[in-house]
RNA sequence: GCCCGGGUGGCGAAACUGGCAGACGCAAAGGACUUAAAAUCCUUUUUCCCGCAAGGGGAGUGUGGGUUCGAUUCCCACCCCGGGCACCA
């Protein structure tokens, strides 16, 4: 009778039919079994799977497959927003209706990636550019404009001429949009809605410990940067026209040596200090810092002509504009203090204004004559009451004095700025907020939520919204007037959603709230999250954001969202890093179709450990492919074999390997997630089981393949559950319990142990287990092949580890 | 420039606590089966030297040093690659 092959498509299509409607990793809350949430960033809406994603899922849906035969309550969903759209894709999407275009995307998700992806959880399947859900986010920014924490300004924003569009800061790369990466972000004054972000800066870089251990060093030190707080001091400088320039400095310690005050060049006060032509010199360095791309720029000034005062020693200072003096951080405007700053020393010297040290090194004296700037805290000299201080007591006094005579204070800056939300884009949730000439801006009452978008809109790239253009979107009647006003236009950016979804994932029916609280108490925090590292300072800062800002309306308990968060690498093609602008994804059919779902996400975990990123060539898989081959014919044809016969030493290396494996494994799955040495445990176990298949007795062999189906469970479910029918046993593989090892049996029944001679290898004994140091020694000594090593020679000293080790330092 | 990672065969990698470097897989070579091919199964595969052979010896985890009986693992210096930040006062 000729063997049966492996036939994937036929095995996971079978399967995934009759799956169809259990109810496989329904979430049972409060059942009495622990709970354990899963979750995933997003799949990729475009009806191919962005290839990153086929990692995310291998990993997540492995994982939330352990934990579920573990008898873990698993929560293991399936959705997305509608960030990430691919460039080439945005121009079709921005065609259709939003939520056309999603339902269209759900059915091609459904059919490629159902079968890949694994999750039955279809019901808390959420589109973020459904109605409903832009009813909650709209609920979000109606509660944030209530506590201000929404508000509008104009405000100089990165606009990018490519999409058309506005875009935060944490969406601008070097200088250019994170979409299109070489297309130069614009400054644009705009009127524009954001989120106040910065009121939680503190508690945001505060609870970063909450998350020491569960995060990656590399992700809190990302978000500690980019929060960016800087303790320090504001002082006001006197200029001679009477007004007063403030400038904000953490070194105010070094302040009797500032030899001028710099401006930043789009700095208010710029207008009154200067001519036309210091005004149109001030306008030029903008516009070339704007187009200069990332990198060093040359430090530029002039001299305005002006002096200004210092506050502490009453020294007149010369005036100037600085190309390097950044307009959003602080004051806008610095003293300069060339003896005791890098930057500023090289402006100075450039210049020829004066540089005066005031900071020696504890053990040394004040260098007169500095070649570079001495930038160490220290002791303050040559600063009237203040000298003979060490630098932070300096500091402190300085900062009284400030306030007692009211010139300055204590200070605390951020990096950190406000988020803008507001996008010029046709996708996106309109903001629910009206604009009457009368009352000013109205939010859209909650009784009129969800605002949704117009389905007939010509889309123009023209750089204004195109809802503008659709009067019967933008005419309405102010709900509190009564009269004539227009509807904002703007959208938001798609990054509010992605802030929040996976709340709504743990009650995505509920129609009076986001979701319910008693839920979220349930559920949350996440304990375990899984995305790629690129989120690290977006989604990431914004998500904790938005929990804050829900605690504090009530709806949450937790401070943080996500207690473990762990970022997996991505998966590169021909040597090229997948990503969404460039779109050179992987279409899932393609290595699903050729090789099967289970040799695509085996592959995807076998090829490195998950936070590495992959190579996917198409041999490697071929090798998975293979092994799953060898696999199934292995099973099956043992799966009737008779009880009895074989021989009980094969029978006993058979046992041992399969539970050598199963602790292996377990512990994997358990600590590190290195998937790719548990798939390699499970190649050694099978090819033992060749090495053994004809002396193996019935009894050994049934047992040893109802543990390897289990085993195969969490990385290739379908093959599994194949097996688990073939050997006629009943029920849903993954849902039996993960088999547990016995330590015994996974021992080995000798030691070997290693004889070297001056740390060299020279030859293996084998002893039972426990032998004492004493015998282990003299065995290796009277060992002949050490006996003609060492010759005569002088045994200096035995270093004998038991069970392990014999190394015999010799002499000579 | 600063802050994180990382560097191991032809390739992806393993070695989890300082204890046999290269598990597992890919590619390659040889063999079995076959009229033939595919598929499958078996064998070899870090490298150099000695030997007909069994076997034996040396080198080897980016480079140089150190600690140690023993270092891919710990310490110091340097080189290279990747990522983040980059005038943040």
């Amino acid at each position: 009778m000729p063997e049966k092959q492996y036939d994937h498509t036929q095995i996971e299509l079978k399967w995934f039919e009759r799956w169809q409607d259990a109810a496989l990793y329904r979430a049972e809350e409060n059942s009495d079994r622990p709970k354990y949430y899963v979750l995933e960033m997003l799949p990729y809406p475009s009806g191919q799977l962005h290839i990153g994603h086929v990692r995310n899922y291998s990993i997540g849906d492995a994982l939330a497959r352990y934990k579920w035969m573990r008898g873990f309550n698993v929560l293991h969903p399936i959705g997305w927003d509608a960030f990430g759209l691919p460039a080439e894709n945005a121009a079709i999407a921005n065609r259709r209706h939003p939520r056309e275009w999603t339902l269209a995307n759900i059915a091609a998700m459904k059919r490629t990636y159902r079968r890949f992806a694994f999750s039955y959880d279809w019901d808390r399947e959420i589109s973020t550019c459904e109605p409903e859900y832009y009813r909650w986010n709209q609920w979000f920014f109606l509660k944030m404009l209530e506590r201000g924490m929404a508000y509008r300004k104009k405000a100089l924003v990165n606009w990018c001429s490519e999409c058309a569009t506005v875009l935060a800061n944490e969406q601008v790369v070097d200088g250019c949009c994170w979409r299109h990466e070489t297309t130069p972000v614009e400054q644009r004054a705009l009127e524009q809605w954001f989120f106040r972000i910065t009121k939680y800066a503190d508690q945001l870089l505060d609870d970063i410990s909450q998350l020491e251990g569960g995060w990656p060093d590399r992700v809190l030190t990302m978000q500690r940067n980019w929060i960016g707080r800087s303790v320090g001091t504001e002082a006001d400088f006197t200029l001679d026209t009477g007004a007063t320039v403030r400038v904000f400095t953490t070194r105010v310690d070094t302040i009797h040596g500032a030899t001028c005050v710099i401006l930043a060049p789009e700095h208010p006060l710029v207008a009154t200090l200067t001519d036309s032509e210091g005004a149109a010199r001030g306008k030029a360095m903008v516009d070339s810092r704007a187009n200069q791309g990332p990198g060093d720029i040359v430090k530029e000034g002039f001299f305005t002509g002006h002096y200004a005062m210092n506050p502490y020693s009453g020294e007149r200072v010369p005036v100037w504009i600085g190309n390097f003096v950044l307009m959003g951080y602080g004051t806008g405007a610095i003293m300069a203090v060339p003896a005791h700053d890098e930057r500023d020393f090289e402006f100075c010297t450039k210049y020829g204004i004066a540089i005066r040290s005031v900071i020696r090194p504890a053990d040394g004296d004040l260098d007169e004559q500095p070649g570079a700037a001495f930038t160490e805290d220290g002791i303050v000299e040559r600063s009237g009451e203040f000298s003979g201080l060490p630098s932070a007591e300096a500091r402190r006094r300085m900062n009284e004095k400030a306030e007692r005579e009211g010139f300055g204070q204590a200070a605390i800056t951020y990096r950190l700025k406000d988020w803008g939300v507001s996008r010029q884009r046709y996708w996106g949730t309109p903001i629910p907020v009206i604009h009457c000439e009368r009352c000013g801006v109205v939010p859209v009452p909650e009784a009129d939520l969800p605002v949704v978008l117009p389905i007939d809109v010509n889309i123009t790239g023209r750089g204004r919204s195109p809802l503008e253009d659709v009067p019967e979107f933008v005419n309405v009647q102010c709900p509190k007037c009564e009269g004539a006003a227009r509807r904002e236009t703007d959208t938001m950016d798609t990054f509010v959603d992605s802030s929040w979804y996976f709340y709504r994932y743990c009650d995505p029916r509920n129609a009076g709230l986001p979701f319910d609280p008693a839920k979220i108490a349930y559920w949350f925090r996440i304990d375990q999250y899984i995305g790629g590292v690129e989120h690290a300072i977006l989604h990431l800062i914004y998500s904790r954001f938005f929990t804050k800002a829900m605690r504090d309306i009530g709806l949450v308990e937790n401070d943080e969202p996500v207690a473990n968060l762990f970022t997996q690498g991505m998966v590169i093609r021909d040597g090229a890093k997948m990503s969404k602008s460039k779109g050179n994804v992987v279409p899932a059919d393609e290595s699903v179709e050729r090789h099967g779902a289970d040799t695509s996400r085996m592959f995807a975990l076998f090829a490195a450990p998950p936070e590495k990123d992959v190579d996917w060539r198409d041999e490697g898989v071929e090798g998975v492919y293979r092994f799953l081959g060898r696999v199934y014919r292995f099973a099956t044809r043992n799966a009737d074999r008779k009880p009895g016969g074989g021989s009980p030493e094969a029978g006993r290396k058979a046992l041992r390997k399969l539970h050598q494996t199963l602790k292996k494994i377990t512990e994997d799955f358990e600590s590190r997630w290195h998937f790719n040495t548990s798939i390699a445990a499970i190649m050694e176990l099978v090819n033992e089981l060749y090495a053994l298949e004809n002396e193996l007795s019935g009894d050994v062999m049934a047992e040893v393949l109802e543990k390897l189906a289990l085993l195969l469970g969490p990385f290739a479910p379908y093959l599994s559950q194949e097996i688990w029918d073939e050997l006629g046993k009943p029920g849903i593989v993954f849902q039996q319990s993960w088999p547990a090892y016995d330590p015994e049996l996974a021992k080995e029944d000798e030691a070997e142990v290693v004889i070297q001679v001056n740390g060299k290898v020279r030859g293996h004994i084998s002893v039972a287990f426990g032998t004492s140091r004493e015998a282990l020694e003299k065995q290796a000594l009277s060992d002949v092949k050490v006996q003609s090593l060492l010759n005569g020679k002088q045994v200096a000293k035995v270093i004998v580890i038991p069970d392990k080790l014999i190394n015999i330092v010799v002499k000579g």
